[in-house]
RNA sequence: GGGAGAAUUCCCGAGUGGCCAAAGGGGGCAGACUGUAAAUCUGUUGUCAGUGACUUCGGUGGUUCAAAUCCACCUUCUCCCA
């Protein structure tokens, strides 16, 4: 199976500008294609995995990758499937950001002269001079078809700023500027770009007359219609001091049943015989397929010891196994105990389990809190320092684990 | 630059002087049911304290015994005119 078909059978094209061409140049490994990123958060997250394992995929297949890291755009904000404005980042975070970004990209990708490189668009959008973009790069741009474009379209009634408007053609430059100093001849990204990458072949087209290619890649949606990779408290992250293995692995061993033959198919390596056997699974038996799914981007993401251990930890908290050494755990400072005792309001706070007392309050009252497999029955109940010493385990609802300790 | 309107608790959105910590929906959390799924039903959803206190309705001042609600100024946004 060629490259570009295996792409088609994972479902990760959602649109191309070219099929014919676009899958000529990618099976033959004559593409050199970029990605941009940018770096808007101190880490990656699962929709940048996506674009990187795509990265890696083609990689395989010989075509040449170029990282471009948004340093210089994440100036202005990319405004697309955004019905507000993202906040103005300082230029100290951007760069420390970016070198976030630099870190894991590390992990996935190969960098080294013949292999990827890495670009920061901040290298050559930063000095350019505003008249002088507006009279080699403005001409080419008509603001009544930007205004068309399905990216400002929803940002048209909660108002659009001339700032997020530019955006559209930096990344546009972006593709120019790549084009013409690095041979990049192919863009992918989110699918939320099309417009951007649409913006930047044309903008080439009408400078230099010459044909380049788009590809986005499917959004991953659940089958809700929401972006996956997002829980209520924020993004699933690849940096584990920000969501740790386990975290990372409980995500995907809980996703709905409709969402897993896709999950598998669109961001792990294994093969498409393997996942087309498991699309015949049904029931309780799609637990064994999350499973599978949970533990092998964990293992891509952060490494098999990691994937192993969550996997055991896991095994442990839901099928009662005993070794509980891996979940996730709070150390309780000693002045915190008064009598050599700690209430568990205070407990339950402190381990971040909730976020104030009176919501752990709420909780136990309506008998949600465990402590060591034991109901709480009542918000006066406390931890002795000896439970502690021991380590005690604290459950809230069905999922939430958490161990508390004392050093002696 | 001129005119009209808007800003409410995580989100959407009611509320036009006390009965408002603020309707309703969404989302979240928990309980039941289950397969660590979905759907459904129930409870809950500002904070701290055992029913009371404190902080909140874009910001700052003011009127009043009392304001999310009235007034002034400011900020941001939307729409119409230029």
């Amino acid at each position: 199976m060629t490259i570009y078909d295996e792409l088609v059978a994972r479902g990760l094209i959602a649109q191309v500008t070219d099929e014919e061409e676009i899958k000529k140049l990618v099976n033959n490994g004559k593409a050199t294609f970029y990605i941009g990123f940018d770096p808007t958060a101190d880490s990656l997250h699962v929709g940048h995995f996506m674009a990187l394992c795509l990265m890696k995929r083609l990689q395989m297949a010989g075509n040449k990758p170029v990282v471009l890291i948004g340093g210089g755009t994440a100036y202005i904000g990319d405004p697309s499937g955004r019905t507000d404005m993202r906040t103005m980042m300082t230029p100290e975070i951007i760069k420390h950001n970016s070198e976030c970004f630099k870190v894991q990209m590390a992990k996935f990708i190969e960098f080294g002269d013949d292999k990827a490189i890495m670009v920061n668009n901040a290298d050559w959008l930063l000095k350019l001079n505003y008249v002088d973009v507006l009279r080699e790069v403005g001409i080419h741009f008509s603001v009544n078809n930007m205004l068309r474009a399905e990216c400002y379209k929803q940002r048209m009634e909660k108002g659009l700023s001339f700032l997020e408007l530019n955006y559209m053609i930096m990344q546009a430059y972006d593709f120019y500027y790549l084009f013409q100093n690095y041979g990049c001849n192919m863009q992918f990204g989110g699918d939320d770009q099309w417009s951007n990458m649409l913006a930047g072949r044309e903008l080439i087209r009408r400078i230099l007359g010459k044909d380049s290619f788009a590809m986005t890649i499917t959004l991953l949606m659940n089958s809700e219609g929401n972006k996956m990779g997002k829980t209520a408290k924020g993004a699933v992250w690849l940096d584990p001091n920000k969501t740790s293995p386990f975290e990372f692995y409980q995500y995907w061993r809980n996703v709905d049943d409709a969402d897993v033959l896709k999950c598998l198919r669109m961001l792990t390596f294994l093969p498409l015989e393997q996942i087309n056997e498991m699309d015949k699974w049904e029931g309780s038996q799609l637990n064994e397929a999350k499973e599978i799914l949970a533990y092998e981007l964990t293992k891509l993401v952060h490494n098999e010891e990691e994937a192993v251990k969550a996997r055991k930890a896991s095994h442990a908290l839901f099928e009662g196994g005993t070794d509980d050494a891996d979940m996730p755990s709070t150390e309780i400072r000693a002045e915190l105990l008064t009598d050599n005792a700690i209430g568990v309001l205070d407990l339950v706070v402190e381990c971040k389990m909730v976020p104030s007392k009176s919501e752990a309050r709420r909780l136990i009252q309506q008998g949600g809190l465990f402590v060591d497999d034991a109901k709480v029955e009542s918000i006066d109940y406390t931890v002795t320092i000896e439970q502690l010493r021991n380590g005690v385990k604290i459950r809230k609802g069905k999922k939430t684990f958490h161990k508390a300790f004392i050093r002696n």
